[in-house]
DNA sequence: AGAAATTTCGACCGGAGCGTCAACAGATTC
DNA sequence: GAATCTGTTGACGCTCCGGTCGAAATTTCT
C-alpha cells in the first residue's frame, strides 16, 4: 500500500477516535469541572482504559486545549460569515446575537467549559484565548460602533453592550435544558430584541 | 472571669478570625478554582501553617459552604428589602438590578465561586443552593408578572426575563474591574435601562 | 507562680490521579 | 510465515494534597 495513502487512513481514523473522546471529556468536564475528572473517567466512559487516550493525546491539558480551540474555531467562523454581509448594523447585530445564542445552545457542555474553565488552561494558553475571545468582542463592537455613526444606536460605551450581549447569551448555557418549552430560536430572538430594543433609538421602530 | 462572657470573647475572636479565611480563600478560590487552591495556600497567604485553618474549620468543604451561605444570605436580605417597599413595578424593578450588579461588583470574587462552583459543594449542599437561587429569581419574576398585569411589562414567559437579567448582572465579575473608566454604579444603570427598555411597552417612557 | 484553656506547629498517613512503560494483540505488508 | 505498524493493556512510580495527631507555645484565669 502507498505509504501517504496509509498515513491518510491513519490519520482519519484517528482524528475520529479523537473526536469521540472530545466530545465525552467535554460532557464530563462540564458536569464535573476539569479537575473533578479523570483521564479514567473519560476513558470508561467509552470503554477505553485509559492507556488508549494517552495514546491519542498527549496529556489532559492537551484534550482540554483541544476543547478551547475547537469551539472557538467553529464559533469565529460563523461570526465572521455573519460580519462580511452588508445587512445594517441593526440587522447584522440581530443576526450575530442570535448566532451566538445558538452557538451557545448548541454546545452547552463545551460552552460551559469555554467561559468557566479557562483558568484550567497554562498561563500561555490562557492568553491566547483571551486574545481570540477580545478579538471575537471586537466583531461586536465595529458592528455596534457603525450603528452608533448611522444614528440607529444609542452612544453607550461598546464595551458595556457588547459584555452585556455576550453575558446574556452566555450565561443561557447555565440553564437552558432542551426539550423545554423554550425553543432555542425563542429564546436567541428574544434576546436579539431585547438588545436591540434596550440600545436603539426609539426613533428605529425597525428593530422591535 | 464569668464562664459565658469568656465563651463570648472567645466566639468573637474566632469569628474575627474565619472571616480571614474566609476573605483570603474567596480571593484565591476565585483566581485559581477551588481545587487548585490548597488549605496550605489559603494559611500561608495569611501567615499560618494549614493546622490554623483546620482549627477554625472543619474541613475544606467547609470553607466553601461558608463562602456561599454567607454571599446568598447579605444578597437574599438586600433583595427582601427592595421587594417590601411599595413602589411600582418598573422602579422596583430598576432598583433591583441595580442592587444585583452593583453587589456582584461588590464582592467579585465571592460572586465568581457563587456562580462558577457550585458543583464543587456536596449534592445535598447543591440541592440547597439551587433552591435558594430559585427563591432569588422568584422575587425578580414577582415583580415582573406583577407588571405584566399592570399592562406596563410586555407579557414575556419571566423565566426568559429574569435569567437574561440575572445572566447580564452576573457576567460582570468576569471582566469588571475596579478603578477603570466604568464606574459600577454606571454599569448598574446601564443594566436597568437596557432591561426596562428591552421589557417594558412603548406607551411607559417613565422607565427610560 | 501555677493551672487550665486556647492556639499553633510540624510531622505524618493515606488516597487519588497523572503520566510512563514494557509487553501484548491484531492487522498489514513483504 | 516473518516483520512491521497500529492499537491496547494493566501495572507501576511519583507527586500532591486533604486531613489527623500529639506536642509545644501562648494566653488567660486563679
Amino acid at each position: 500500500m502507498n505509504l501517504t495513502l496509509r498515513e491518510e487512513l491513519k490519520a482519519k481514523k484517528q482524528a475520529y477516535v479523537q473526536d469521540e473522546i472530545l466530545a465525552t471529556a467535554a460532557k464530563l468536564f462540564a458536569e464535573g469541572g476539569i479537575r473533578g475528572v479523570t483521564i479514567d473517567d473519560i476513558a470508561s466512559s467509552l470503554g477505553y482504559t485509559k492507556s488508549v487516550v494517552y495514546y491519542y493525546f498527549k496529556n489532559k491539558n492537551q484534550v482540554l486545549w483541544e476543547i478551547f480551540t475547537k469551539i472557538h474555531d467553529a464559533w469565529w467562523a460563523d461570526m465572521e460569515s455573519l460580519v462580511k454581509t452588508d445587512d445594517p448594523p441593526n440587522s447584522m447585530l440581530a443576526s450575530m446575537i442570535r448566532k451566538h445564542a445558538l452557538n451557545v445552545m448548541d454546545r452547552a457542555a463545551w460552552s460551559a467549559i469555554y467561559f468557566r474553565d479557562q483558568g484550567e488552561l497554562t498561563d500561555a494558553q490562557q492568553k491566547v484565548i483571551t486574545k481570540r475571545k477580545r478579538e471575537y468582542d471586537q466583531l461586536f463592537k465595529q458592528v455596534y460602533q457603525k450603528g452608533v455613526e448611522q444614528g440607529i444606536f444609542q452612544d453607550i460605551p461598546t464595551t458595556l453592550v457588547v459584555n452585556s450581549i455576550i453575558g446574556i447569551c452566555n450565561s443561557t448555557h447555565a440553564w437552558y435544558k432542551s426539550g423545554g418549552p423554550l425553543t432555542p430560536d425563542r429564546i436567541a430572538d428574544h434576546y436579539a430584541s431585547l438588545v436591540l430594543q434596550g440600545c436603539c433609538l426609539k426613533s428605529t421602530p425597525s428593530a422591535g
